[in-house]
DNA sequence: GCATCATTCAAACGACCGTTTGAATCAGGT
DNA sequence: ACCTGATTCAAACGGTCGTTTGAATGATGC
């Protein structure tokens, strides 16, 4: 059955959004079911476009998901590496602030967020899940999208901290990206440590204005690696566990 | 055809050991492949036990996922517990330092990766993807898992943090958990950083001893929220996407 | 009006999925 | 030797999956 509100539309219309309606409706059920368990019947079904209509227009359903990333992910990490150009030719040679480097990585996510045109909240929750997918399609898609945005960074962060070995430096941007993941895919996992209730979890905005000087300070931190002092024999091992398992490396 | 080597067993012993054989190959299929597209079959197949097995000792595929987190996580949780309530004891009353309570959090895991037994890295790249898992019986589970650490933590941090109001510091230990989950599931991840070699990529004790200052320094911070400057129109707009397009709030 | 090309559609394809079944096999108690 | 309950096994069940097919439908240029 042909819902009759489209076939009031022109013809034209209606067939030129349904690239559109596809990707809108994905990115839904994607964010619902995640990547595996989100059937093109499904998606199809919310989108109310035929089932075909995904391999005619994508070629395939890794495709497809390809694309709801490209989409926004692509001008997202442009507008980064815009947003540091700018701070660099501002500071005319000199070396920028941390939090300003910072601030050009998180700035342009939080336009994502308040602006469903470019992807709105549910793309970052996606984006901040993605890098947890082991599908391989996605293990070689995503460095290609950010190997830009990582190359200009780190060499912005090398310049503004240069007392920081680019060992560790390297270390502290991985560990800031997972923070900005986690911080932007897990609203609802914040449930979790809330044991009383939190203010502004659905507003992304006040997430990334907490989110800044968390990173700032743990970037710059004190130079020294860890103290990490009371490793041995941790107290009161909870079993036992006697007997020894084979194993191979895994 | 059913395998000669272990025909060669005892049978109480090729029996009693199933069950483990089929959480050994779970995780580690379900690390290859995520938890919906690892199918039964490849598992009981990897573990060389019969199909029907699984649901015979666990019920159901879902029981099998969450047996096996639960037989591993329990444990480290309740390590993370007593050792924190060692650091507690020794203080005598008097607050802890923020980089121990730290420490409480991620020695035990540390632990967890150096030992097969205990779950072994393979675990703690599993764990860090869960949180990222749609499925509703994973958002579930996961909070009940961990609400006792987060209940003893948040309390510990509050009192070695009396100058950060609550608020500010439940959202610093959520980016905590964030750079925690993510510095543990992703060290693959981290090549996408590495635009040159990055050392001890594989050695989860290198990772822990740079991630505790940095989790520290991020911790502490400053009280200020942000500052946030230069939002206002980011610069050089990536495109213009004129259209306007209808969008229900997702 | 007619040919052309792009798009939509219902239907089907083969493959794989989680689960169930009922018989076969085993250890242990008597 | 025989029964009993636990475990393993091959086979099948009904469903859902991504993809393909070939005909119908629409717009466009002549």
């Amino acid at each position: 059955m042909v819902p009759p509100s489209r076939r009031q539309d022109t013809a034209g219309r209606a067939r030129a959004d349904t690239r559109a309606r596809i990707l809108h409706a994905a990115q839904a059920v994607f964010m619902e079911r995640g990547f595996a368990s989100s059937s093109l019947r499904t998606i199809t079904a919310r989108a109310r476009v035929n089932l075909a209509a995904v391999n005619y227009h994508f070629g395939s359903k890794e495709a497809l998901i390809r694309e709801v990333f490209e989409r926004h992910l692509a001008p997202l990490n442009r507008a980064r590496i815009a947003y540091l150009d700018r701070l660099e030719a501002e500071a005319n040679g000199r070396a920028l602030a941390p939090e300003r480097i910072i601030e050009a990585m998180v700035a342009p996510a939080l336009q994502v967020s308040r602006d469903p045109v470019k992807g709105g909240a549910v793309f970052l929750c996606l984006l901040g899940r993605a890098f947890s997918e082991p599908a391989q399609y996605m293990r070689a898609f995503l460095p290609a999208q950010y190997r830009d945005v990582v190359v200009r960074f780190k060499r912005a962060l090398m310049r503004a901290l240069p007392q920081i070995p680019e060992q560790d430096l390297v270390w502290r941007m991985h560990f800031m990206f997972g923070a900005m993941s986690y911080a932007m895919a897990g609203n609802d996992a914040l449930q979790l440590i809330a044991t009383c209730p939190v203010d502004g979890a659905d507003d992304a905005e006040a997430v990334i204005r907490r989110l800044v000087p968390f990173l700032t300070a743990g970037l710059q931190g004190s130079a020294a690696p860890a103290p990490l002092t009371a490793v041995p024999a941790s107290p009161r091992r909870p079993r036992g566990s006697g007997g020894v398992v084979a194993r191979k490396a895994a």
